[in-house]
DNA sequence: CACAGTACTGTGCGGCACACAATACCTATT
DNA sequence: AATAGGTATTGTGTGCCGCACAGTACTGTG
């Protein structure tokens, strides 16, 4: 997986993940490692910045089943963070998409198409 | 705009400008950053690296306002770029739509809601 | 005791957007 | 002739961040 394409989109996963409820560091990252092939090396350094911005205060909890979880709690300047990175998100996607989709999907038709007009 | 968002996207952006027909960078440029805040200094190296890589082949042409322009033509293994790299670009989407968009997209009332949750 | 799940910290590398800068060619305008 | 603007290339340097790698530490279970 291209890991440019990662840049800047996991922090706003990471906050999304922690706009409706609390949850512990290795939560978020078994939740967002559903859909993205990223791993704790990425996760936590990006929930210690965010905590530092003021983005997240933490708190610790008994576990059952290992040492204490570490959880995070949004704060005002998170949300405020989360939404303006996702609106920058939203507009930035809208152009990609400008861009990507012109003239329609492509189809295998239309690669074959291409693939002879290269050839000439 | 944030730049890093655009990381790796902007060369499928380029390799989807010259899909259909040659161009020549400064169209590419004005094409790309109609929808994308982008400057020469990030697409021309593009060009370049893609090139390098054999994803385009160039010719001069005489412009009538100007120096001569050089023409980028997709090769078929810049072809073959383009899907790979649109094909990791869906996928990778598609998941962050997932995390984008669980439970529904956020409204102003959800925004309330969660401001009210992370006051306590 | 070993192991797995949870959690944190630190170092280093690579890739890329992009600012800044310099060069140069051609045409049209002043 | 001088200037400006569109076209085009090249080079340097900076900053960000994903992520590999490594080490530490706590807890309950087999």
């Amino acid at each position: 997986m291209n890991a440019q394409f990662k840049r800047g989109i996991i922090e706003l996963c990471v906050l999304t993940a922690l706009l409706e409820e609390d949850k512990y560091g290795y939560l978020v990252i078994n939740e967002i490692s559903q859909y993205l092939d990223v791993n704790e090396n990425t996760i936590y350094p990006i929930l210690r910045r965010l905590t530092m911005d003021g983005c997240f205060t933490t708190y610790l909890e008994e576990s059952e089943l290992g040492a204490p979880r570490k959880y995070y709690r949004l704060t005002q300047k998170g949300l405020k963070q989360y939404k303006e990175l996702r609106d920058e998100w939203d507009q930035f996607i809208g152009g990609v998409y400008q861009i990507l989709n012109q003239g329609g999907k492509k189809s295998e038709e239309v690669f074959e198409r291409i693939s002879q007009r290269i050839k000439e």
